[in-house]
DNA sequence: ACTATATCCTGTATGC
DNA sequence: TGCATACAGGATATAG
């Protein structure tokens, strides 16, 4: 699952293979990723002819790719996109979405998908930040991340600190995978309340997340089949770093503990009971007893 | 404004 | 062997 990290390596692949680079045309073999595009598939092909892409940008798990003209290309990886570098002649990868080929006849750029969360779509005036993103809170690798900033914002949910974790919109980046390694660092259980944190904690587990992901992306990111590789299809190797995230009846490598895996937001959550012990009572429970009072 | 849930999608693994 | 089901989980629309 694509997350910071994994998203970061693909940038710096765009980065190498698209800067200056003119299209030629692009040709739509499945409509779904293009959905957000009002003119659909057609109008989407047809609008990129002739753009000139400049340096890619993210921000948390969205990429753009803006032009010279200052629209840009939106671009989410959703579950399972790939953005691949190919010879026109070569065949194509199953589930292979869009083909976009360039006035220099160099490489084509690839989007496959197989689930198709994610899609690509067209940020007019987008270059520098599309409006499409400007609900999304910056990621921890952006130069104007502020810590303190964002342990406020965690200090004011009343979430759970997984469910927190998870929303964009406080911070950017993390997912499933690195979301449970960092609870693992911080010897949080998914369910504490996030107002119940103490600022040095919640402090704490930003950094570990951050932490966790900067090796995750010294390594080229986590993969654990196929359907995260980078721009020339490789794989990363942070999935032989992780403490928790699918690692249900391995010891607990702090304490020997076996590591459980739990239903949790129509997904699984991984953790050690040993580790990270439930909260007494959760905030639900707290305020039936308040009402009942 | 905040919180929680249903929904989208397909390849792979598993059970009967 | 075939068929059904579970699972992987991003972001968003919608309901409360």
């Amino acid at each position: 699952m694509p997350e910071l990290p994994e998203v970061e390596v693909v940038r710096r692949g765009l980065a190498a293979g698209l800067r200056s680079r003119t299209i030629a045309a692009v040709e739509v073999l499945h409509p779904r990723p293009v959905r957000r595009h009002p003119t659909g598939p057609e109008g989407f092909a047809l609008t990129l002819a002739g753009r000139t892409f400049t340096e890619p940008r993210r921000r948390g798990k969205f990429l753009w790719l803006p032009f010279a003209d200052g629209d840009a290309l939106l671009a989410h990886l959703g579950m399972s996109g790939q953005f691949r570098f190919n010879d026109a002649s070569d065949p194509l990868a199953p589930n292979t979405r869009v083909l976009v080929d360039f006035l220099d006849g160099g490489p084509q750029l690839r989007f496959v998908d197989q689930r198709m969360f994610g899609g690509l779509s067209i940020s007019v005036g987008g270059a520098e930040l599309p409006a499409e993103v400007a609900h999304i809170g910056l990621d921890p690798f952006d130069p104007g991340f502020d810590v303190e900033r964002a342990v406020s914002q965690i200090l004011a949910r009343r979430s759970g600190i997984k469910r927190v974790l998870l929303n964009q919109e406080v911070v950017s980046g993390i997912g499933n995978i690195y979301a449970d390694e960092a609870l693992w660092e911080a010897r949080l259980h998914y369910d504490t309340p996030a107002q119940s944190l103490s600022r040095r904690r919640a402090r704490a587990l930003l950094v570990a997340a951050s932490q966790v992901m900067e090796g995750a992306l010294a390594v080229g990111g986590t993969s654990f089949d196929a359907l995260y590789v980078n721009v020339n299809g490789a794989s990363g190797y942070f999935d032989r770093s992780l403490h928790a995230y699918g690692r249900e009846g391995q010891a607990c490598r702090r304490c020997g503990r076996p590591i459980v895996r739990e239903a949790f937001m129509n997904r699984s959550s991984y953790r050690c009971p040993g580790c990270q012990r439930a909260p007494r009572a959760s905030s639900a429970q707290r305020s039936t007893r308040v009402t009942a009072l």
